[in-house]
DNA sequence: TGTATATATGAATAGCTCTTCAGACGAGCG
DNA sequence: CGCTCGTCTGAAGAGCTATTCATATATACA
């Protein structure tokens, strides 16, 4: 078989070729990474998980997430330039809120999960 | 207020206490960014996405995601270990499936916004 | 039994990412 | 007008991750 010009061996040519024609683009798929890989930090994601009910402003989202308001900074930035979240200033505030509906999703599906993995192993109990 | 023991300056306390409770625990979230971390490689995402139809053994994935075997072989190794992945041995060749379906939900909910937004944004043409 | 094949592994390198620190900026306040 | 406060930024260092190459294992086949 005969892949971007370079000779590759096969056990089941016609699956190759099916399931290669079914994927997603490449590029779509390098994308999707990008996303997911945003959400791979436990900081970020934490600030995402906090801001799935609403607005709050930097200060309140660092002590939310447990880390500096540098760091808390820093990550909002990154989101900001891939549009997963938006700002709104007053004054010298900031208020930064979840924008992106798919990354929304995609955590309501993440919590979900743990929540319900926390309800059948409750190695700890729910209050605290 | 005083979290961990250190003394944060929040602007909307009680609003901090509130969203605080109802966060997920902080280990379950570091689980969740290790998951979404896996599927943040665009080869490993690849892999996966070639899987969700069903098994393929590891020379036809590297085929199918363009990668080195060893690479391919590197990846599916990572996503055992996390058992998201879980092979079959016949012989000599290694049938790789997708085991997790909480990931299979995520990769699911991920392509078909892929797609959809390929559906609204056609840069291409979808036959090639 | 010896050789080819499919996969797995280890080590090394290069590239990336996160955190922290120091300081900049701009808005409100005295 | 100068000071404080909230936020933002850049640079630097440490740690992590991906890829490659070389080699190992183990199965089938001659």
């Amino acid at each position: 078989m005969d892949i971007d010009g370079c000779t590759v061996r096969v056990v089941d040519a016609p699956r190759v070729a099916v399931v290669r024609e079914r994927m997603p683009d490449a590029a779509d798929l390098t994308d999707t990474a990008e996303v997911f890989g945003l959400l791979a930090d436990p900081g970020r994601l934490r600030l995402l998980v906090a801001l799935l009910e609403g607005e709050l402003c930097v200060c309140d989202l660092a002590a939310v997430t447990g880390q500096s308001e540098s760091a808390a900074s820093h990550a909002l930035r990154l989101l900001r330039a891939h549009r997963i979240v938006a700002v709104r200033r007053t004054g010298r505030m900031a208020y930064y809120r979840l924008e992106d509906a798919h990354v929304r999703m995609l955590l309501d599906l993440a919590v979900a999960h743990t929540e319900h993995t926390q309800a059948i192993h409750p190695e700890r109990d729910g209050n605290h």
